[in-house]
DNA sequence: GGTACAAATGATAGCGCTAGCATAAATCAG
DNA sequence: CTGATTTATGCTAGCGCTATCATTTGTACC
C-alpha cells in the first residue's frame, strides 16, 4: 500500500463523491447518469438524491474523453446569415441543450477552397461531434465530399437536396416562388419583375423558376434583373426594372435585403409603395417589419428548420433512428408593401 | 431509457504515436506542444516534423481534462442583440480561435431571476473557462454577483462600468449622445426630440443625458418620449413627438430599431426625411443602410469591442497581464436621414 | 579527477469519467 | 437440491493528455 498524495480539490463534486454519498460504486452512478435500465429503482432514487444534494454535474470533458465524443456541435455560418443568425442559433440551442450538447459557432468564408480548408480545420481543432451548416456555405462545391471523406456527421439547410449530405432540411423554394407570383396575380398585377439572387445558388434559381412558372400560368409578364443578395444589387436591379417603358407593377426580390433595396429605389424615383408598386421579399427576416412600408415577404421558419437539422444530426451521431421528416412550410406573409395593382 | 454507446476508437494519431515516430517520450512531445523552452532545438525539430507528418492535433478534450480547463468560452446573448450578433461573434471568434479557444453561444432571457439561473446552469453544464456577456444581459441586477460567487471569469460589454465585473468594455455613450446633439445643432436644428430606451438600462440613460446636456448647451429644446428599444415603441414615441404643436425637427432614437420606427411614423404622417425631419439612430447596425432614407446613426464597433472583451477574458483566465486599455470610439456616421433644419 | 550545477529527457500518477468483465444475489427449470 | 439464468452491482483498465519528480548527460570550475 502506498500513500496517495493529497490532490488539490477543485471544489466541484465528482462521480466519486456521489458514489460515496449514496453508498454505491461509481460504476452504478455512471449507470444512472447514462440512463442504463439495469439499476434497481431504489438504488437509483438514492443516487439521484445524492446527485441533487451535492449539486453534482458530470464533467463534460471527462465524459468526452472516455466516450470519444465531445458533445459539441459546430454551427457553420456566413455573414450572409447575419439577419437570421439569432433565430437560427436559438432554434439549434433549444434543441441541443436538453440533450446535453453545446453549440460552437464558426463563421466561414464563402470562397470554395478557403471554406473547405476552414471548415476542415475547425473540425480537426474543435473535435465537434457534428456540424450544422447553413446556406450558402452548405452549397459550397466540394464541401460535402470533403466532410464525407473526413467522416464528419453533418446536417445542412439548403434550398435543394445536396448530394453528399445525408441530412438536408430542404425548403420548397420553388413552390414559395410560385406563391409569391400567385399573391401578386391575385392583387391584379400582370406586369411582374424579379430581382434574382446569384445565378450559382440553388435557392435563387428555385425561387426564380417557381415565380416565373406561376406568373406565366397566370398570364403575366416577367422582367428580370440580376442581383447577388445584397442591398446595392437590390437597388440596381430595381432601377433597371423601373426604368423600362412598361415598368412592372409588382417586383419580387429574392431576399429581404434586396427587397429593401427595391423599396429604396422606389423611394428615390418617387414611386409610392404599394400604391404604385408592390414589393415582395424573401426570408421573413427581422427587417421586414422595420421597413416603411413593412415588407411582404416569404416567411421561412429558420428556428424550426435549424432545430430540425440539429435533431437529425444528433440522431445520426447517436445512431438513433431518424426523426420524422420535417416539412418546411413557406408562406407569404402579406404586409404593407403589396397592394392592388395600379391602373396604368 | 437507452444507453448511448461510446464511439469505437478513432484513427486519429495520439501524442504517443508522435513520440514513437520521433523517438522520444510523450513528455517531451508534451513540452513541444506547450512551447516549453527547455527542449533541444534539434529534438524539437524532429518532433515537429513528426507532428506534421502524422497531421497530429492534440485532443482538446484530453488536454482539457488534464489541465482542468476547457478552452471553451461562453458568449451570453439575448434577442436584443440580434442585429449585431453576427459581427460580435465574428469579433470574438477572430480573437479566440488563434489562441486555441472555441466559442459556445448561449441565448439568455432578460428577466433577472431567470437570467441568473439560466447563466449559472449553463456555466455548470458546459464548464466553460469564462464568459463574454453582452448588454443588456450584462446589466441584469445580481448577475455579476452571482457569477463572482461562482468564481467564473467574465468580461462584459456595457454602457457603464458594472460593479462586480472586473473586465467591462465600456463605450462612452454619454459623449456619443452629445455628439448626436451636436450633429443636429450643426445642421441648424433647435427643436429636438428623443425617443428614449428603457429607463432601467444604463445605456439609454447615458445616451439621453449626453444628448440633452449638449442640446441645452446649444440652446435647443428637447421633447422626450419613452421607448423600450423595440420597433413599435419607436413608432409610438415618434407619433407622440410629432403630434406636438411645435414639433421637433430632429429626433434622436436611442437605438436603430426605434429609429426605424421613427422613420415609419414620419412616412405615415407624410413627413419627408430629411427635408421635414432629421432622424438619428444608435448602434450603426445592419439596418441603417437598408432603410430609406439610409439612417444616420452612431456607429459602435461591436466586433472590436467584443474582441477586446474576449482578449481581456483570456488574459484573466490564463493569468497573463491585462491587455492595453481599449478605447471604444463611438462616432456619428451621417447618412441620408439627417439634413439642414427646415424653416418652420 | 571531483564536485556543483545546468540542461535535456524520461517514467508515471493522475484528470473524471465510461464500459468490459467479474462477482454476488435472486429466481427458475428439472 | 443443483445447475443455469437473470438481475444488480463492483472492480478497474483505459480515454489522451499534463506536470511532478527523477534521472541522465553535458559543462564549468577548482
Amino acid at each position: 500500500m502506498q500513500e496517495i498524495p493529497a490532490r488539490p480539490r477543485e471544489g466541484d463534486p465528482t462521480i466519486e463523491d456521489v458514489a460515496a454519498a449514496a453508498g454505491v460504486s461509481i460504476r452504478t452512478v455512471s449507470r444512472v447518469l447514462n440512463k442504463s435500465p439495469k439499476v434497481n429503482a431504489e438504488t437509483r432514487a438514492r443516487i439521484e438524491a445524492a446527485i441533487a444534494a451535492l449539486n453534482f454535474r458530470p464533467s463534460a470533458r471527462a465524459r468526452a474523453l472516455a466516450m470519444r465524443r465531445s458533445f459539441l456541435i459546430g454551427l457553420i455560418h456566413n455573414d450572409r446569415n447575419a439577419l437570421v443568425l439569432d433565430s437560427i442559433q436559438r432554434g439549434v440551442v433549444a434543441l441541443t441543450a436538453p440533450r446535453g450538447y453545446e453549440v460552437i459557432v464558426h463563421p466561414t468564408p464563402l470562397e470554395a477552397e478557403a471554406a473547405i480548408r476552414d471548415v476542415l480545420g475547425f473540425v480537426e481543432r474543435s473535435r465537434v461531434d457534428g456540424l450544422v451548416i447553413l446556406p450558402p456555405v452548405s452549397g459550397v462545391p466540394g464541401l460535402a465530399e470533403a466532410l464525407a471523406e473526413a467522416q464528419v456527421p453533418v446536417a445542412a439547410l439548403s434550398a435543394v437536396p445536396i448530394a453528399g449530405f445525408a441530412d438536408v432540411i430542404v425548403s420548397e423554394e420553388r413552390a414559395a416562388g410560385a406563391q409569391v407570383a400567385r399573391h401578386l396575380l391575385d392583387l391584379g398585377h400582370r406586369r411582374l419583375g424579379i430581382v434574382n439572387g446569384p445565378a450559382d445558388t440553388a435557392s435563387a434559381m428555385e425561387r426564380r423558376a417557381g415565380f416565373i412558372e406561376e406568373a406565366m400560368r397566370g398570364g403575366a409578364s416577367v422582367a428580370e434583373a440580376p442581383g447577388d443578395y445584397d442591398f446595392a444589387s437590390g437597388v440596381a436591379g430595381a432601377e433597371q426594372l423601373l426604368a423600362q417603358a412598361n415598368r412592372p407593377t409588382g417586383i419580387f426580390a429574392a431576399n429581404d435585403i434586396m427587397a429593401a433595396g427595391v423599396l429604396k429605389a422606389a423611394a428615390t424615383r418617387g414611386i409610392a409603395v404599394p400604391a404604385g408598386l408592390s414589393v415582395v421579399g424573401f426570408d421573413g427576416s427581422l427587417v421586414t417589419r422595420m421597413l416603411s412600408p413593412a415588407l411582404t415577404s416569404v416567411l421561412r421558419p429558420f428556428g424550426d428548420m435549424a432545430a430540425a437539422a440539429a435533431e437529425r444530426l444528433i440522431a445520426r451521431i447517436e445512431g438513433g433512428e431518424a426523426p420524422q421528416p420535417f416539412d418546411v412550410e413557406l408562406r407569404v406573409v402579406a404586409a404593407e408593401s403589396t397592394g392592388p395593382a395600379p391602373d396604368f
